[in-house]
DNA sequence: TGCAACTTTGCAGACGATGCATATTTGCGT
DNA sequence: ACGCAAATATGCATCGTCTGCAAAGTTGCA
C-alpha cells in the first residue's frame, strides 16, 4: 500500500536520495511562503533563497512555479491496486474498480493531508494552478489509458480513451467535493458520493 | 438560433463594431502565424506587427497569448435552446437534454468549423492549451450549475454542481472524440456516441 | 585514488505580462 | 458643426518566468 505511488524502498542512493530532499525542501518553502504571502507574491527567486539552492537549480526540479506549488513530483501508476484492476478485479465492474484504482492510486498523494488541503484551496481560486494540475493528469492519461486497454481487450462499445477521460474526471469530481467539504472525510466518502450521482443522472 | 452566442443585431455603435472586428483580426493573424513557424515560435510581438496594432494593446483584448490562439471572445450561455431546457425539455431526461443544450450552445462556437478544427489539433497537441480552454469552460460553469439549479430545482440525488462537471466532461470528451475523426462529422454524431459510451460503462 | 557521470550554478537573454502616463478616437448633447 | 467626456490605443519602463550554455562541484564505482 504504500509504494503504490513511490518506487519499491530498494537501496537508494545518495544521490537518489538528495535529489528527493531538495525536491521535498523546495516545495515545502514554496508551501510557507505562499501561505504567508500569497501566490503572486512569492517569486522563484524568494523560494530558492528559502531553500539554500541556486534559482536555475529550481527548474532543474520542477517545469514550471506551478508545479512546486501543486507538490508534483516524478509518478507512475503501478502497485497492486493497478494489477488487480487489470486482472479484472476487484468486484468485476469495470465503473467500480476504476474508482477503486483511483482511489487507490491517484488519490493517495505524497503529499500530507492537510497539505493537500492547501493545495485544493489555492487550485479552487487560482484557476491558472487548476490548468497546470489538469496538464499534468493528462500526461498520465496514456497510462490510464494503457491499464483500461489492458483489463478490457478490444471492446466495441467502450473506447479505452472515453473511459480515461472518464477517470479522470471522476477524479476532479471528487477532488471539487472534497474542498467543498472543507477538506473533511475521506477519499473512499466522496468518490463513492460522486459514482453514485453519476449512476443517479444516467440511468435517469 | 443564429443568436445564440453572440448579443442580438442591435444596431451596434461604430466602437463595438472596431473591437470586435480588432479583436477577430488578432485572432486572425494569430492563427496564420501560429499555421506557418509553430506556437513557441510566435512571439505577441510578431502578431501585432501582422495586425497592425501595437503590443500594448494586444493585453487590452486577451489576457494571455493562448487566449488569441484558442480564439477566446466574450462569450455567455442564452438562446432558446437554453430557455427550452431550463423549462424541462426537449425530451425530459436529464442527460438527454444536457446533450441537447451543449450541442446548441457550447457546440456551436463564433468561430468557424474549419478554425476550430485547428484549434483542436493544436490543442491536442500542445496540453498547456487544452488547460488553459478548460480554464476557459470552467469560467462559465457558473452559469450552467445556475442553468442545472434552475431546472431541477432542490433535488436530494443530484447536485448541480457534479451536474455541471458531467456536462463539462461530455463536452471535452466530444472534443477530444471530434479531433480523434480529423474533423470529421458533426458535434451531434459525436455528442450522441460519447453519451452512448457513458450510459454503456455505468449501466454495466 | 582517479575517472566518468551527474548535478549545481552563474550568466546572458528572450519573452510574457502589467502599471502608468499620454495621445488618439468615438459618442453625444448642444 | 463644435466641443466635452468617456473609452480606447499606445509608448515606455519594469518585473518575473523560463531557457541555453559552459564552468565548477559532487557522487558512484572500479
Amino acid at each position: 500500500m504504500t509504494e503504490t505511488t513511490v518506487d519499491a524502498p530498494e537501496p537508494l542512493g545518495l544521490r537518489e536520495r538528495k535529489k528527493r530532499a531538495r525536491r521535498l525542501a523546495l516545495i515545502d518553502a514554496t508551501h510557507r511562503l505562499v501561505e504567508r504571502d500569497g501566490l503572486e507574491a512569492v517569486t522563484v527567486e524568494a523560494i530558492c533563497a528559502a531553500a539554500g539552492v541556486s534559482p536555475r537549480t529550481f527548474f532543474n526540479y520542477f517545469e514550471t512555479k506551478d508545479d512546486a506549488v501543486l507538490g508534483h513530483v516524478p509518478w507512475s501508476m503501478q502497485g497492486p491496486a493497478v494489477d488487480e484492476f487489470v486482472a479484472g478485479g476487484p468486484t468485476g465492474h469495470l465503473l467500480d474498480d476504476l474508482a477503486a484504482v483511483l482511489e487507490g492510486v491517484l488519490l493517495e498523494p505524497p503529499l500530507g493531508r492537510e497539505r493537500m488541503h492547501a493545495v485544493l484551496e489555492l487550485a479552487s481560486k487560482e484557476p491558472r494552478l487548476l490548468a497546470r494540475h489538469m496538464t499534468w493528469v493528462d500526461q498520465h492519461k496514456g497510462q490510464l489509458v494503457d491499464l483500461v486497454e489492458r483489463r478490457l481487450g478490444p471492446d466495441p462499445e467502450r473506447d479505452p480513451q472515453t473511459v480515461a477521460v472518464l477517470a479522470m474526471h471522476l477524479t476532479h469530481a471528487t477532488f471539487l467535493r472534497w474542498d467543498a467539504a472543507g477538506g473533511a472525510g475521506t477519499a473512499h466518502e466522496h468518490l463513492t458520493h460522486v459514482v453514485a450521482e453519476l449512476r443517479a443522472v444516467v440511468v435517469d
